[in-house]
DNA sequence: CCAACTTTCTCCACTCACAGGACAAAGACA
DNA sequence: TGTCTTTGTCCTGTGAGTGGAGAAAGTTGG
């Protein structure tokens, strides 16, 4: 099947494209109510959409008291691939134009096994979501890496955690495989713009979006915006101090706060306990499973483990000093927390918020809700998602 | 005299007055070279600014090889007024259209008298230059104050060095007062835009802007645009933790970086120094002064006092510490140290540095230059200028 | 069941923004 | 003096966009 090859004509159409998106299917006159322009304009930039086959007109709506209205909607063919590759595990979701998840796999993975591995690994989800039948081919795809990328060209530079991937072509590459145009972007980033989309972070303009998994990093948004840095870099918190002459970090510093809080550290402070006799619930995991995880930790939090419920409260507090001083910063309108370790769910939440209503000033934090994020592990498919819809949906 | 009444109508109109102020005079086939529009078009629109009066023709420049082109440049008899609020000291300037400075006064003043008391000054430095021939009247004027403000109000709110302006009207009793618009901002936010215009700043789309004077704030500039944050506290870098458990800092907390290190803090620890003996040079100093400031810290430490130095070199290494934290997180293109401190000259820049090179990512600090800022005391009044030109020059 | 009112959508005429070419003005240069 | 270059003006054609008239397709009340 040939897929999508309109793009918008012209800012107008590009708008209305995005309306549709987030909004759903929508009437003439009610996208009219949205865009200010004349009846005649809109039902022109409508019908020169309708031939090119990106929107479709399905069916009338019901009356509400006079003529009813043709539904216009996306196309219902339109198909995007959501990627989000992390430190351990892939997450390869479709979506239709509304970015709705129409399906979505999760499986492990190590990134460290460099990029040709992990594409193989990605084309053959991708492929089974496919086969399954909820997509023909795909219209576009954006990806997610767990490192800095140079944005305009989706290439990952000088990643810490994932060296074989240093200036490979991520998005030539894959676009390649998959046919269709590619976007490609931090996993943080993703994440906020799901949480921006879908989530918690509807209609918030400033906000800021921690997501802790085996590392740790944040999303900024600015003006709706998310702001990616110079080089791609912004957001890297996890190697702020947080302890003057803490432990040492592999980046070669001490004290950083992924070395004090993270899945990976936590992980390893929870089998020092467990070792050293502080927690006989730890103890007993680490029997059974052989290794210990962040899970195991929210596991035995819940189920009283003081040890654990220390190690969580420790690392929240850590967290919380570093994000106090982001928000004096940075002044945000909300503060979301996401990421593999947010099964910890209200422990460290309310870690996080003691230090950070203590530390930052009134101004700052008076009316600043600080929440888990809404959409969990499907946050990054859908900013992903959500990307390359952006990128679509612009004119050409 | 009646002053400027008529706004650009149209975004190409806007444009153009804002590349004639940026760029100084040039003839239409030059404004044509920058705009993207039809010569054509261009004149229509030249010609609407001169029969408003915003833009005049004076002149022929010199022949490039043809016909003679005409200057248009931006009308001679427009004023701005610039106002540099901060907390001891007060900087009235007066510019033309092309924020050239024109006359600039700088007086003593002391914020906590309030708001009646610091319009008086204000007003009576702006009639000062007025009589002396530079204005005839202002066109608009922009104003910073050091604390955060509500920007489309133009209101500060909760500032804690200046308590009583809290919800003061400043914009609104300005604009009575002076006959003019007026644009209010935080003095940092005005100092970044000033670098920005006409400093080490210029074409430099993301950047910090610190600014250390008698208390400590950074501006936030994303995409070219001053981020001012959900309640425009963005940038309030002063209350950061920079020592577990330090000093107690006025605004409750312990060992915040203003606590630590900032024209008030070196002050007070040079005085200390001078009563425990520990510098010579700093007991005559206050001896023959009565009291020390961060100049006399300079001049001691430019004459070679260890003591001054150590002062200098640690209150660097606090600063530095925080920015790096900043660095990681905003990943700028460029950190600009200014503000009255600056006086201090290498010595801090270097300890500045060396914090900052040590403790980011060298993705984040491989190519970012940390300099200090190019126009000293004029930066606040040039951005200022520059914040009521951006407000005026766009349609209305 | 019909008349009056609503809402949605289409059609048409008019205005204005803008591009692009022709051309005039003014100077440089050989 | 003639040619070339640069600058600026004029004019016409095209397409974007507005706003009103009216047709289409409903609901509601008498």
């Amino acid at each position: 099947m040939r897929r999508m090859t309109a793009r918008p004509a012209n800012a107008h159409q590009a708008r209305l494209l995005k309306l549709l998106r987030d909004g759903g299917p929508n009437s003439r006159a009610q996208l009219g109510d949205q865009v200010d322009l004349s009846r005649s304009k809109l039902a022109v930039e409508v019908d020169r959409l309708l031939e090119t086959g990106l929107v479709v007109a399905d069916g009338l709506a019901a009356s509400r008291g006079g003529r009813r209205s043709h539904n216009i909607r996306l196309a219902p063919a339109l198909r995007f691939l959501g990627v989000d590759i992390g430190a351990t595990s892939v997450d390869v979701a479709v979506t239709n134009a509304e970015l709705e998840i129409l399906g979505h796999l999760n499986q492990p993975m190590d990134v460290r096994e460099g990029p040709v591995a992990v594409f193989e690994q990605v084309l053959s989800m991708a492929a089974k979501l496919r086969a399954s039948g909820l997509a023909e081919g795909f219209d576009g795809a954006g990806i997610g890496v767990p490192g800095p990328v140079r944005f305009p060209e989706g290439v990952p530079v000088a990643p810490p955690i994932m060296p074989g991937w240093d200036g490979f072509p991520v998005r030539e590459a894959l676009s390649q495989e998959l046919g269709c145009p590619v976007m490609v972007d931090n996993d943080v980033n993703l994440m906020a713009m799901g949480e921006m989309h879908a989530g918690v972070a509807r209609s918030v303009g400033d906000f800021l979006c921690v997501k802790i998994g085996t590392g740790i990093g944040c999303g900024i948004v600015a003006g709706g915006e998310v702001h990616r840095g110079t080089t791609g870099s912004a957001g890297d918190i996890g190697h702020i101090q947080a302890v003057p002459d803490g432990r040492p970090c592999a980046c070669g510093n001490r004290g950083c706060l992924e070395a004090h809080f993270s899945g990976a550290a936590l992980a390893r402070d929870a089998t020092d306990a467990a070792h050293q006799g502080l927690s006989a619930e730890l103890a007993t995991r680490l029997e059974t499973n052989g290794a210990l995880s962040a899970v195991d930790v929210a596991a035995a939090a819940a189920a009283g483990d003081a040890t654990s419920l220390d190690l969580i409260r420790e690392g929240g507090n850590r967290t919380g000093q570093v994000i106090a001083g982001l928000v004096s910063f940075f002044n945000p309108g909300l503060v979301v927390i996401g990421g593999g370790v947010t099964g910890l769910g209200h422990t460290l939440l309310a870690a996080i918020r003691t230090q950070v209503y203590r530390q930052s000033l009134p101004l700052a934090t008076g009316n600043l809700p600080i929440v888990l994020g809404e959409l969990g592990p499907t946050a990054g498919v859908i900013g992903a998602a959500r990307l390359i819809s952006d990128h679509l949906f612009s004119p050409a």
